[in-house]
DNA sequence: GTAATTGGTACAGTGAGTGCAGTTAATACC
DNA sequence: GGTATTAACTGCACTCACTGTACCAATTAC
């Protein structure tokens, strides 16, 4: 048998052509963000900086703006991932202050970058906001599965992932512009937020 | 109809047909949004059924979704207002969290139409967003205004912003899906984030 | 009564995003 | 090896949100 050895899969030539063409879409919609501004700069001109047409960009991001943030999806993949996985967790509110507190480490350039850049183009803000909601909905949909689905509880993991995900916004981006250190800010205010005492469940519930 | 001094200032016949055609569009609007949904809904369609023209639509209304919340800039002064006006109170956060639930009592049918509008109409959700971003910059202010400009200062007022606002979007949405006292709930979570006991005055109005 | 202002119009244009019918090259299948 | 299939990409025509500009008509100011 043509044993299909593919335990992380074998890249086709295909895939790495596909992949090299999105993420040299990405890289020069980002240049030319930063450079000239979101407004200014036109679909065509990141397609064809790109050497590919304007049709194929639109097969690779539904937007323009989805451009500046390519790997998004597997950002909140790989939070998902850490959320739901690791050694078995005292409770779930826990779990999610330490695996967002974690999340503070592993700023590989990526997360610095996406900052620099909305800080430098205003218009690209939506769209952040728009990919927050991944998380948001991401967080409640892991405290609705250890709170139940009463209607308390749908609302109140809202409510958390809500709070939780703005906390998270505003230091990073401010903490990025002030020179402060966001994991601190974000730990003491998580922890009021989260009940400090850890174990001490909502009594509500 | 003679000699009316109006407090502020006596609506001329302009501004009356102006604030007319206003109306006009944003009732024609949000009604052919509920029916046909946002992206079945052209500008010219709206216009005119308005009996005025594409291009007057948007001298009164920056996009098509704004639209939908024609009195948003007022609401936003009203609320700065309550933030700022009222009996001198103890402390920033007390009055921050009794405005926020004050404000669930005026909930006219003003407020409870847009959350309507918006579980109908998902595409207004990137709209509602963007709206709740001036109560957080609001509230922001409000904040630094008493807690001063220190780089801590402002990512902690920043955060408390976001955080608060976030929760209560989550309770106003899901409350109004799922039938529960959202105000109850919002006041458990506020005064576990801003640190006020919960048997502190709830009235304020 | 005349002039300045204002709400609205007509028209032409830009650019994002979509549907569809190809074309070419990689891959699967025999 | 040869053929059929498929996947990335292209070209084109189209819709529609939104803008700039010149213009009209009615109101308001002087």
């Amino acid at each position: 048998m043509t044993t299909e050895v593919q335990s992380p899969r074998q890249p086709s030539v295909r895939q790495l052509q596909r992949l090299e063409t999105r993420r040299s879409l990405a890289g020069h919609a980002i240049r030319l963000f930063s450079e000239k501004g979101f407004d200014q700069t036109t679909v065509e001109e990141i397609a064809v900086a790109a050497g590919v047409s304007t049709r194929t960009f639109f097969l690779h991001f539904p937007t323009k703006a989805a451009a500046a943030f390519p790997d998004h999806g597997e950002r909140v993949e790989d939070f998902v991932l850490r959320l739901n996985s690791g050694t078995p967790f005292v409770n779930p509110l826990s779990q999610l202050r330490s695996v967002l507190l974690a999340g503070f480490d592993t700023t590989s350039p990526s997360r610095l970058a996406r900052y620099a850049l909305l800080s430098k183009v205003p218009e690209l803000r939506d769209e952040d906001a728009r990919t927050d909601r991944d998380y948001e909905e991401a967080i409640a949909e892991f405290l609705e599965r250890h709170w139940g689905h009463s209607a308390e509880a749908v609302v109140r993991a809202n409510a958390v992932s809500n709070a939780v995900i703005g906390v998270v916004r505003a230091t990073l981006s401010a903490a990025g512009a002030q020179g402060l250190d966001a994991r601190a800010v974000t730990a003491e205010i998580l922890g009021r937020l989260l009940g400090t005492p850890l174990e001490e469940p909502l009594h509500s519930m």
